[in-house]
Formats: C-alpha cells, structure tokens, sequence
DNA sequence: TTTACTTTGTGAATGTGAACTCAAGTACTA
DNA sequence: TAGTACTTGAGTTCACATTCACAAAGTAAA
C-alpha cells in the first residue's frame, strides 16, 4: 500500500490513536492488537490495520503493534518529532489557563512567548513566561515560533491574526468565537466549545 | 428527499453552518444563496444545498436561504430551540473561565449549576452560579439538568463522570486529558486542544 | 408578456472510505 | 516437526458521501 494516496481520514484519525496510546491504562503493556486499540476506542479493527499500513508495515504479524514503535512512527508523520514552539496573544483569564496548561508537551508543543495589550501586565510572568507588548509580536521570526494561539476578544481577533501572520506563523488556533480570514499559507483552527456541545 | 435517511456528515456539519449564520458579517443581510455560504466555509455550495433539502424546502429560487429562517430551523434540527441545563464540575481555574464563557448562550444552553470539593469554594459564587457539594450531585436529576461539564483534574475524571451519570445526565463535555469511560446511553465528547493543535 | 438572469432542489455519476475476508507470518506447545 | 491459535496486511466488495448538471421556479426589466 506504501504507494497509495493517503486518506484524509486516517490522517484526521492519528492524533486519535496517538492519545489513546500515550494515555494507555497499563504503562507495562508492550504490544497492542489492533484489536485490542479498536475496543478502545470503539472503531472497527481492520480500519487500524489499514491506517497503519498505509505508512509500512509497523506490526508483526500474530504479536500486534509495539506501542513505543507505534508512538513514535505516529509522532514522525504528523511532524509531532521536533518540537513546536508557539506564541499565546492575550493573556485574560481564557489565556492564563492555556499558558498554565501542561497537555501540550506530549504532542510536542511549546508555549514559547506571551503577548498582551495592558500595560498593567506587560513584563509580569505567568507559568514562567515573560509577557511581552503585543507591538512586539514582529519580532517571533527570529524566535522560530511558528504556531499562534488566539485568546484575545472578539474584536481584536482577526488583527492579531494578520500580525501572526506577518510574523511568519504557520498555523493559528483560535480561541475567539468569531471567523478569521487569513492567507492560504497560513491554517486557522477555531475552537469553540459551545459548539461542540451542540453535538451531544 | 424528506423521506430520506439523513446522512450523519450532513449532521456533522450542521453547528459549523449555523456558526457560520450567527457570525455573519453583515447582519442586516437577509438572504443568502447557497454558493455565498459556501465561499465564506470554503465547501461546495451543491453540498450546502442538498444538507438543507434533506430537512424541507428552505430556500427560494433565485433568491436564496432567508438567514431568519435558516437559524430557526437548523436549531430545531439540533434540538436547540429549548435551554439545555448544563452542570459543571471541577471549579479550578479552567472551571471558573467556562463558567464565565458567554458563548452557550446562543447555542441553547445554560450553567446552571457548579459544583466543587473544596470546601474553601464551596458557598461561593462565580459568575453568579453557587458552587455547591460534590455529594450533592445527585439532585440534579430534580433540578432537569440533563448535560455534565467535567473540569476536574485527570484522577477525579471518571469518579465525576459516573456521579453525573447515575444523576440522570446525557451528554458529557469533558476537558480532563484523560478517556472516560460511561454506559452506552450517555455521550461523552472529550476536548483535548493539544490534540487540535497537532491537526495543523 | 417575453426575455434574460438567478438560484434552488435533485437524479445520476463519480469519488471515497469502511468492512469483510483470508493468505501469510509469528508464537507456542507437544 | 506438526499442529493450533493469533494477528497483520491487503484485495475486494459494498455503502456512503460528494459533485455534476439541469429542470423548475423565482426575479427583474422592458
């Protein structure tokens, strides 16, 4: 299958499996199933099998997959190998909590720079990182940040994207509820969490 | 095709089109065509038309989806035409800045209930809401909260989760890093933003 | 009314992904 | 070595989703 175009779908469905592996209830456990991971997560066996295989053969046959060797091929084709670092703007309430949260190491994330408007808390530290003036957001380039994270309101949204932008950010994850427009090299991924809730 | 069975991707991306309908640029706009909604997602408008047609006839030839009308229905699709009572657990820091979001409001639900173990919170108000008792999470059931919101550290997760579950709830939004796991009735979406952001 | 122009709604064609199978490879036991 | 039990990898089939393309229905203007 090595030559075959990749789905969209098993690309969307690894950082799926990658958590499922990393938060893995028994630590000791050595090799994995593909059906063992499919009663996990309540997906069909096979279309693991098939997932896997479409980026060589990561199993041995009657054994099943080494997690280890598992997480680290996974980790190597969404790019998660090296780390990221990326700059958090607007640090209210919403942006304290993300810069405080931990979850973003293990996908090899780094919260590399703080930004914020007030005065009253440019130069402060929180979690450990300086809080710098948003008007030095120009200078992320030379920091090798390439990912940008929104927390800033509504209003401001969309001009804190286009100065990310500028900066030479890759991909913007935003927090605002609002819709952002950027040029197409860059990748906006909004987050809202009321709407997610209108699936249950 | 009203006798049709509707496919789950057009229910998947009904909340991104009623997002998309509330966050509209120019408010005053009335009606809308397909092929306008389908530039601002970026998706094919023949695609927008058909999800539409599954649930009646919306719109009007050569004029388009009226935006009143559209928001009206899709709510009434998704059952959010009436208040959802949620209920949050887990009142730390993530916990306070959910309950202040503003964003469910429009969607169709409502925190009406927060709930900690602290006792140096417990009696409290954040955002208007008293934060009451774990152990009183069974009275739910009375107060017809049917939604749990789980923003407790990782090894509380899933005590939390059966609590609100034997309390009669549905749907569960969880923010803890961690799989939970609950009986089949009741629906859990886990929200894990280092994983989207491994997505970009 | 007639003509030109829009835009919806939908059957048909095309594209994509999931599931079923099973041959082939591995481990273990006797 | 032979036999049994497992598990992967992948060809094939089937189901579902997307896109095309156009008739039908509406608007606007002459």
């Amino acid at each position: 299958m090595r030559y075959h175009k990749i789905p969209d779908e098993t690309i969307r469905r690894l950082p799926i499996y990658l958590r499922r592996l990393l938060f893995l209830p028994s630590k000791e456990q050595q090799n994995l199933s593909s059906q063992d991971l499919a009663d996990f997560l309540g997906v069909n066996a096979a279309q693991i099998r098939k997932d896997f295989s479409y980026f060589g053969d990561f199993g041995t046959r009657g054994v099943g997959y080494k997690v280890e060797t598992l997480v680290k091929q996974i980790r190597k084709i969404l790019k998660l190998d090296v780390v990221h670092k990326a700059a958090l703007v607007g640090v209210g309430n919403l942006g304290s909590v993300v810069l405080a949260y931990q979850g973003f190491k293990i996908y090899g994330f780094e919260i590399a720079a703080a930004f914020d408007i007030d005065p009253g808390k440019i130069g402060k530290k929180i979690s450990n990182i300086l809080i710098e003036n948003v008007s030095n957001i120009y200078m992320l380039k030379k920091k090798k940040i390439d990912i940008g994270i929104i927390t800033v309101p509504r209003g401001a949204a969309q001009e804190t994207a286009e100065s990310l932008v500028k900066a030479g950010v890759k991909g913007i994850l935003n927090f605002s509820p609002c819709y952002i427009t950027v040029p197409k090299k860059a990748k906006v991924i909004t987050i809202d969490i009321a709407m997610d809730l209108a699936r249950l």
